[in-house]
DNA sequence: TTACTAACTAAGAATTATTCTTAAATAGCA
DNA sequence: TGCTATTTAAGAATAATTCTTAGTTAGTAA
């Protein structure tokens, strides 16, 4: 979907937010990118555990706050009371299963700046946006297979 | 905004969900429905204490719980951590300011109806959509002073 | 190169938010 | 008015996250 960047872009982005391109932060965020999902940070502990034994959870909890002040990831709230982690910054939406807890991401350009241009026409006063997100809610139907969208 | 339920109103819904109507919910409901704003549990416990001293935090959990479960209220994932809770059964969104942690209603049934038609002629394959959230962040200009919308 | 140092990490304790357990209380019904 | 399934209070337990601190390291500069 998202693709991926080299080792040297990370260290390139790293390096323009001041932060020290450090083994684990470059394993953690390549662990993220190449993520499907949205896990959350015990789930990604277990991915970056296998090859890195050493790396502590609270190093990862530490990594992804700081990437997610930089911008260079996005934190997403969830029901189920874990914070969800996303390495994809284009605008894009999600579809969030009630059952699986899956959160699937929806891009549609138009959906996007139907919304935009919506937002734009009304006056929201004593408030600067930032951006916005759509959750879409529901649930799979059957929970093996892949939510497609067309 | 909405108008709140009468006593009676309340023990009927309960009663109608299989839920005795025991002071505590009729507390909490009140509390919550007379809130403005989108309280965590632990606020909400802070409001309902200091009529009801001995109200425990293990029962406002659980009966929070059960209103979710029969839709009598919502629960609104928030990106500090803590649950928030709604009373609001009217479809409308939410409008979050990142500094202060405020969550404030926005209704507007034209952005409503613009996405429902949206997602209606998209096909979302292998998923049942119950329902949609639409998340606007940024930042208040003067925390201390409301944000309008017009 | 090597040395320096501010930034970072590992480990585990602490905190926060929430859920669970259990004995006592009570709403709704007979 | 009594019965009983449901609910509550209190506190223990758990889950998610943050904090503390001593040791390590990336980046810089001699
Ligand atoms: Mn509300
Ligand atoms: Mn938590
Ligand atoms: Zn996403
Ligand atoms: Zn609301």
């Amino acid at each position: 979907m998202i693709e991926e960047s080299t080792l040297a872009q990370i260290k390139q982005k790293l390096r323009a937010y001041n932060l020290k391109a450090t083994q684990q932060r470059l394993v953690i965020y390549k662990a993220l990118q190449a993520t499907e999902g949205h896990p959350t940070a015990e789930q990604l502990y277990e991915m970056v555990s296998k090859d890195n034994p050493s790396l502590s959870l609270g190093t990862l909890y530490k990594t992804l706050e700081a990437f997610v002040a930089v911008q260079l990831i996005k934190k997403v709230a969830c029901e189920d009371g874990a914070m969800r982690f996303d390495a994809n910054l284009s605008t894009h939406n999600h579809i969030f299963c009630t059952n699986t807890q899956e959160i699937i991401d929806f891009e549609d350009k138009e959906l996007h700046t139907l919304i935009t241009a919506f937002l734009k026409r009304k006056n929201i006063d004593n408030f600067e946006m930032t951006d916005f997100q759509l959750q879409i809610n529901g649930q799979k139907v059957n929970p093996k297979k892949k939510v497609q969208i067309t």
